[in-house]
DNA sequence: AATGAATGAGCCTTCATTCAT
DNA sequence: TATGAATGAAGGCTCATTCAT
């Protein structure tokens, strides 16, 4: 079971992402993924044995991908704020964008299917972590004169909740790169100057 | 199928909204409405015959009932642009909350579901309808002296992207009607001055 | 769910019976029910939802049938010793030859079964009231002079033994009616002079 | 295959029979023995294709061990009758309490298994020789002047009913030595006299 | 209109068995 | 010999949907 059935694995994630991509999450079988992968019935239950622990490996994989070049502590601690803010914002983008490729769609049904069985806590954590990363960013921003916010605290919420409302159009009805990077200047234009 | 059949279908919908409210979209069964009903299987066909069409209605009579006090064009025409913002921001703010007792998670899966089966005219066409209003409220707040808003067309949409966001936490981890209204607060305090 | 489902719950055990008998306990799958009663997967279902529920009801139809005639109390009090012993035997003896027609076999995996999951009580209950019942009668013949029994306790035991070792045999490889009376008198005349 | 498969074979006789006594026959997998043996799924199939194939090695593992001492032949032909029923009751004791750490459970299923499959010569015949060894036994007390059983063939019948009796009840509801020590004597009591 | 028994499709899960290595 | 990944058949269960009453 080590790198064979690795190699297995990354296959079936592969494969099992796009259904994912495709279906969301809730309405994804068993039967989907073995179809997509063209394996037997029998063959994928001795790697997963629930779409949820498909989905969750699924997620932790893209979320991978995502982080490979987020070695940031150093990143973080010298460079100016608003590097970081182009960084962070930039993160966003992407993140709100994926919904095309990929999995935003089901990611919502996945949380509102674990708020059902009582985990909200995850989804709670990961926005409250965001803002307070774009808080610290602002506050740096305005100590070196970079920005000029004068409520960094609800101005990062403020952007946090206009991010998640962008996943939200991106996944429901869908959003081009240019309204999504329009809106973003928008929110970065009111402490910027110059 | 007239009076009598509309009170039956009204107390399916009735029923059926709990339902929605408690699960979601996608894991509601007609056996689910069924019991919550105590009809017999047969007698739900005799209206509905799915799950969807059941959700349409529901949403639909829960739009009505918000729209109750929405006989809007006359007052749209006369009020000042400060009460309709306020009357817009209450209605969003409504909608924001409406996830406690209700059916936005089911909405949202809803909204997905459809987005699979291709139809994703209506989220949008609802959002951009917002967007437009809310426009409309800045530019005559402009006009008439009450606001003072440098770009209404991109205020406009970044505020529905941030009540949407709100929308979407309030769905998923959840917020406090004080949060809510602070963050309203804060996005409205941008062009209102003193 | 009553008369007319009674009647199919009535007509299910029937058919059940029949596999049960045939195929014993464990080895018995829904489908084989489902096909014997020739109704739906989900017919079944409707009824019953395990094989080890419709066993229970099976056994208990065929102790009801068994017990029409058994409104001993009055009967216990006044008959002679030995109309009740020969009551007593002939009971067994039907118990022992059951097995042709029926579910002695399935009984005795069902008992397995149950000791495997850890409920023995019931059979040992049924044993013991068994030996009481036989010891009472010994002693009541005795009392009366109709037998002439040293020691009834083990005596009733000892029959108890040598009548579940005659349905073990009959479970397993079959006993004529005359080897079950044969041994039944012998073992009554040990007892019964004259 | 000589050997050393004879040697592999042994383990898995010996591993498969914890498990055929832990869980009965009808309900053991293969899989549990390969998990048991912690060996390959394809190594078992090397030596064994069925768990009927294995349970009959089993037991005829145990039932050497159990005959080990059993070079019964002469000992017959020379020692008393005493001595011969001593032996005999002892055997059959130790078949009873078997129960206790082994297989009769798993002996019984089977063989109601095999019944179904119709073979049922073995155990009618394993039965019927004890019957007659019996009935020599008593026979040959007869003539020794040390019993005195007016029915040598009634009664070894009697005696090995009885016998299977305690077998059954053992491994359905457990009989403690005391008990089976008891009832053994209670049985010869009634032809060997002081 | 209304009932609810009945059907059958669809997905889930577990194993016996095979086979390339 | 030995491994264990892979297969596919078999049986379990749940619902959407129909239909005789």
């Amino acid at each position: 079971m080590s790198e064979k059935s690795d190699s297995k694995k990354k296959y079936i994630i592969e494969k099992a992402t796009e259904v994912f991509a495709a279906k969301g999450f809730r309405s994804v079988t068993m039967k989907d993924i073995v179809e997509a992968c063209d394996i037997s019935r029998g063959g994928l239950y001795l790697y997963y044995s629930s779409t949820e622990e498909i989905f969750k490996d699924v997620c932790e994989a893209q979320d991978e991908s995502d982080a490979e070049n987020k070695d940031i502590s150093s990143f973080l601690a010298q460079a100016k704020a608003a590097d970081l803010l182009l960084w962070f914002v930039k993160e966003q983008k992407k993140a709100i964008l994926r919904r095309k490729d990929s999995l935003v769609t089901a990611r919502f049904e996945y949380a509102f299917y674990n708020k059902e069985k009582g985990n909200i806590k995850e989804a709670k954590y990961t926005f409250d972590t965001a803002v307070t990363v774009l808080k610290t960013i602002l506050i740096r921003g305005n100590e070196s004169g970079e920005f000029e916010c004068a409520d960094p605290e609800n101005t990062a919420l403020n952007m946090m909740y206009t991010i998640e409302g962008m996943k939200a159009c991106s996944s429901t009805f869908g959003l081009s790169e240019k309204k999504v990077d329009s809106e973003l200047l928008f929110m970065i234009d009111q402490f910027i100057e110059a």
